[in-house]
DNA sequence: GTCTATAAGGAGATAGAC
DNA sequence: GTCTATCTCCTTATAGAC
């Protein structure tokens, strides 16, 4: 299916690029309409204001976060083998956020959480309580079939998910996305959290 | 002992200040001369410019890193009992970060780690390793001594510190400090760590 | 939808008096 | 060390023609 790329989300593109690098403030009307090659009043025709590319974009962010929806039944048989599951989810959510879309829409979030804009509201905290609340679905089933060893699976879900999310944070700095790398660091995590969790 | 609070330091304080919430390019020369409560032309006796001002902030941050040094003779003493010393050490660590000035710092190499500045190299990831670099050391202890369970230091000390950093960067957006939130949360995550490591 | 033109003010930085 | 005054460029945003 090809990609609509009229003005508007040229703009869009534009600003996420410099917005998640120089930062809103760093970014001028003029940088964003000179690199999608329209004039600075052009910007006009399709936002309100800067702020409001911003808002735009913010709340793509929030709209594109990975919910429980994207558990497969495929995926859903694979629960009783907690160790494959695990890496399989796992290998689904870092190939998601490794695009360079979704490391942009972090960097964002990283770079202007703490400035306030009306009705918005997205956060670092925001993201990782929503990975928290789903792996503790999972990991409250695979107790219930007493595939795990009993334990609050709140605690299991946090002590599974923040390694993972520093994981993400820290190749989001780098260059190169070295896939493989990534990976290879979340099954390490995985194969020494299942050894704490297995019966 | 009394704070030295001269111009200079007054700008770098309220520099720290709007620098960590509005960001570099979103702070003015005019609002922190403002604010100090001198002219704007008055900053330039003290910094060559205002990306000079950011620098020296940077500096500073890279200076105030917690190292091995804080490991006192006495903490040592309870390295046979690892998880009190796991738990006092990272008490001590977290009422250092959780200090306003460690926690504007912190915000600060957030917000502008992705900003290119010539001679200046802070980014979440150095704190990070400076960290695991640790309590690699500590857990190497540890094994050699026998007081835990074999197995590579460098996976335990992420393990360990990883979930202790995202506690820390999760209490970095909220305004007031619940530090007895703080150290429950990294307690119960000493507790379960401590189980797979214990012999 | 995009252009030209322009408003109205903010930005960082310097010169030179005190 | 701080002040006044000033420079030059950049900022977001609007009005109105095509």
């Amino acid at each position: 299916m090809p990609r609509k790329t009229n003005t508007r989300n040229k703009i869009k593109n534009v600003a996420l690029d410099l917005f998640s690098t120089l930062g809103f403030a760093g970014t001028s009307v003029r940088q964003i309409s000179g690199t999608v090659g329209i004039r600075e009043s052009g910007i006009y025709n399709h936002f309100s204001s800067k702020e409001n590319i911003l808002k735009v974009l913010l709340d793509d962010v929030k709209n594109s976060t990975i919910g429980v929806e994207i558990i497969t039944d495929e995926l859903l048989n694979k629960l009783s083998k907690p160790q494959i599951f695990m890496k399989e989810f796992v290998q689904i959510l870092i190939k998601r956020w490794n695009t360079k879309k979704q490391k942009k829409y972090l960097r964002l979030v990283l770079i202007e959480q703490f400035r306030e804009i009306k009705g918005v509201n997205v956060s670092l905290n925001l993201l990782v309580d929503e990975s928290i609340n789903i792996w503790s679905l999972i990991f409250s089933e695979m107790i219930n079939f007493r595939y795990i060893k009993k334990g609050d699976p709140k605690v299991y879900a946090e002590e599974f998910v923040y390694p993972i999310f520093m994981i993400r944070l820290q190749y989001l700095v780098e260059e190169k996305v070295d896939l493989e790398k990534i990976l290879e660091k979340c099954d390490s995590h995985i194969d020494y959290f299942w050894n704490s969790i297995k019966r």
